[in-house]
DNA sequence: AACATACCATCCGAAACGGACCGTTGTCAA
DNA sequence: TTGACAACGGTCCGTTTCGGATGGTATGTT
């Protein structure tokens, strides 16, 4: 009796990473997979990964099996309908943008000194960006093309950001040519 | 006897729509202006520009006063302590990165496929940037440079996922050089 | 035995979301 | 002049999300 329920982000991101690493996982090894991988470009806060699966083995997505040994934690895994919806959510255009947002971007809008920004947001964004092109580095050519695509498109997204700080920093230190 | 409250985006986009247009304004204006300009890269419902100014004017950062009038509406305005705490916000560095949240790259990391979401997303994002650009070609030099320069680099954003959409298409559409 | 350290999970208050709904004023045509 | 419709102006409320505080359990270590 599944409960008809809406799937949202948070929803095909659990299915995702279910579907993309092992068979079967507990909210805390769904943790782990997040903040290592799509984490970079999708924030959620922790308690989601247990509360969401929870919602979604309601609803028939997953399976929810506890452990009977020592600490009975929960093990999900995908059910047909769970990969049906999966695949499905795939397949179908999303013709929605993304949403940007930026702190320093509203300040910059309200007026702040973009001298004053940049200082703070060129060197996040460096760290960002060296973080970034090292994974990219290390997985080129291996395993599935998908996060790294993505990757790709999150190593643009910074490079032109530290490009516009770049320019706008009283020092107007420039990036050395790539 | 102000409520200790703690400022969020939300609260600093009321105070700065405050001190960037009128010195009072009814939390319908706001809402106007919001989707004018700062909208366009950071949505809020406009129920939050009712619910905030209330909660700012309780706290002191605003004054609230009804019209006697028709529709008694309320007029808030910015107090000194409001203005302060703008000024201070926007005086203060950040280093916090930006949040992108782009459902196209979730499903690209779970692969898939790039050219059909290219599809979805190019005329999307190519419609998003020919707004912008139409937008600052209107106010290339005129007013406040603030909101000039966000919208530089949100064009600079669009075209960079443009580029990289274009790249992925099937049909090796390229941008003609700008 | 005591303790440190991962590991693992739940809870809860505070926001944010977003849409349904409702009254008012103005205006334009029948 | 009246009725209809658009635009104006605002409130409410159920649902999600956020994110941090808290607290328990296994494993090993001295």
């Amino acid at each position: 009796m599944p409960d008809e329920i809406q799937l949202t982000p948070t929803s095909y991101i659990v299915l995702g990473l279910l579907s993309m690493f092992v068979g079967e996982a507990t909210p805390y090894d769904l943790k782990g997979m997040a903040s290592a991988s799509v984490g970079q470009f999708w924030t959620l806060p922790h308690s989601q990964l247990y509360a969401e699966p929870a919602r979604l083995a309601r609803a028939g997505y997953l399976t929810e099996n506890q452990e009977q040994s020592g600490r009975r934690r929960k093990l999900y895994s995908l059910t047909e309908l769970g990969r049906d919806a999966l695949e499905n959510w795939l397949g179908v255009l999303t013709p929605e943008p993304y949403v940007l947002r930026d702190p320093a971007l509203l300040k910059l809008f309200f007026g702040a000194e973009a001298h004053t920004l940049a200082e703070g947001q060129l060197e996040t964004h460096r760290l960002k960006l060296a973080e970034y092109e090292a994974l990219a580095q290390h997985d080129a050519g291996t395993g599935p093309r998908g996060p790294w695509q993505a990757l790709e498109l999150g190593i643009r997204h910074e490079r032109e950001t530290v490009r516009f700080w770049s320019e706008h920093s009283q020092t107007t230190e420039r990036e050395p040519p790539i």
